[in-house]
RNA sequence: GGAGGUUUGGCAGAGUUGGUCGAUUGCACCGGUCUUGAAAACCGGCGUGCCGCAAGGUACCGGGGGUUCGAAUCCCUCAGCCUCCGCCA
């Protein structure tokens, strides 16, 4: 969430910034601003109430003690008066507070400066490139062949116990993706990473604190018996380790990283976009979370973007780096780069990592702070990225490393999975 | 799931016959005196949010609600933690 702050102090700089989201936010923005002008006034008036009871309760207690029942009584009419008034005042100040918070959820984080204006994903800029797509192979089979052949992911089965976008992976299938996980997670220790095995469901504050709720609550599956939601990725809960907690700046930056499977409904797709490993319900991910000074926070990103790049190349899968455009760019960032592996055999980008920098924007709703040097508690800056999410590098894997034969195991991935190729 | 206990500032730990308690004290931490330097000792400071240019005011003793002129202290409710019992991987 934006803090009110910014909003005060740089009004006309927000709403240029959303701008480049393709959102008109002057109403919203300024209706955040005109219920807080109003809870400050009636704030302001609710205090002068108070204080003024306080005397008086006060005087009453002193009287009490000197036994001066009478004089006590008569002071205590005069409570009355205020007692009403300050019950009106508190009512006025708490429901323009409601209605300034109900307000400022909506607003999406402000992308920063390098983001570019755009809507679609055709704006968003690439930065890197490693390797060319190469044309369609003519006989390049899409994984789900792949798979079906091979004997390593049974879709029909995982849709019979459970449903569909839940497929079982098996026999070498299941150890490839027990090794990437494996090679996922020594990567990120390797860089510094402390590995958390974190709760796969969490609360409504947690939801909240990571910018899931409310509006989203579509994509979480959740157990109304007890009210917890399955988590969407990692970072719901490896975030939320740092809600409502100040860090001392010496403490910073924290590295965490985790991995879990992750659940989300993906209610309104459809398409040749799901198909196979393409979109699921259930999948696997290690995720890389930060929490950084807020002038650290950039040179922070770029590290992770690094970081991703490595695990690509050992992988030895063409990639693009793409920084997304404002309107591309999800709700709670304020610049995500996105990693996109060619698969030759579907003829298209498949997106396989997001690493984005959402500066304060979820510090603000965690109410993450640090003690800076000059002793006053500020916002820390919050960071995450996918390092990496299984099944579409799986995907990418069979793809773009078949042979006639079946299918390559890379030469970094192989101490992992122990063994160098996948033959029918 | 049942019974009981408990929840106070970074930590420890006072305060529950309601009344200058936002809260004693110790530790930790910051500044100073002393010292060649450090330690010790001594002096001072030391929670957070909000309103206010400031002085200052106001709110917060797990969360929410209630009683009262007045609540950390009483009542209701929810949650966390601990102990015992039950059940169970």
């Amino acid at each position: 969430m934006l803090t009110l702050q910014s909003l005060r102090d740089h009004r006309d700089d927000v709403l240029s910034a959303l701008a480049k989201r393709h959102i008109d936010a002057t109403a919203m923005v300024d209706g955040v601003l005109s219920k807080d002008a109003e809870r400050r006034s009636a704030q302001t008036e609710l205090d002068h109430v108070l204080s003024e009871s306080n005397t008086l309760s006060r005087q009453i207690g002193g009287l009490m003690r000197e036994g001066k029942k009478e004089e006590a009584e008569a002071i205590k009419n005069r409570t009355a008066g205020l007692k009403a008034k300050s019950a009106e005042l508190k009512e006025a100040m708490d429901q323009a507070e409601a209605q300034m918070h109900a307000l400022l959820v909506q607003l999406p984080n402000t992308p920063a400066d390098a983001v570019a204006s755009g809507k679609t994903p055709e704006d968003n800029v690439e930065t890197y490139r490693n390797g060319e797509p190469s044309p369609a192979g003519g006989d390049a089979k899409p994984h789900w062949d792949l798979a079906k052949e091979l004997d390593l992911i049974d879709f029909d089965l995982g849709a019979k116990v459970t449903g569909g976008g839940f497929p079982f992976y098996k026999g070498k299938g299941a150890k490839l993706q027990r090794g990437l996980i494996r090679f996922f997670l020594d990567r990120a220790d390797d860089a510094g990473y402390t590995e958390y095995i974190p709760p796969l469901m969490i609360n409504a504050d947690s939801g909240f604190g990571t910018g899931q709720l409310p509006d989203k609550e579509g994509q979480m599956y959740h157990m109304p018996e007890d009210d917890l939601y399955m988590i969407p990725t990692a970072e719901v809960p490896l975030t939320n380790i740092f809600r409502d907690v100040v860090l001392s700046a010496d403490q910073l930056p924290q590295k965490i990283c985790g991995f879990t499977p992750c659940f989300r409904r993906e209610a309104g797709s459809y398409g040749k976009d799901v198909r196979g490993l393409n979109r699921l319900h259930q999948f696997d991910k290690v995720e890389i979370v930060q929490v950084t000074h807020p002038d650290e926070s950039y040179g922070t990103l770029d590290t992770m973007v690094e970081h991703v790049k490595g695990l690509l190349e050992g992988l030895e899968l063409p990639y693009r780096i793409l920084r997304l455009c404002g309107g591309d760019m999800g709700f709670t960032a304020a610049m995500t780069y996105d990693f996109e592996v060619w698969s030759a055999a579907q003829e298209r980008w498949l997106e396989v990592s997001s690493v984005s920098n959402f500066e304060t924007f979820q510090a603000n709703r965690l109410k993450c702070r640090f003690k800076d040097a000059d002793g006053k508690n500020k916002w820390v800056h919050t960071l995450n990225g996918s390092a990496l999410a299984l099944p579409r590098i799986l995907a990418a894997l069979m793809e773009n490393h078949q042979d006639h034969q079946g299918i390559r195991i890379p030469a970094a991935l192989v101490p992992f999975v122990g063994f160098d190729r996948i033959d029918a």
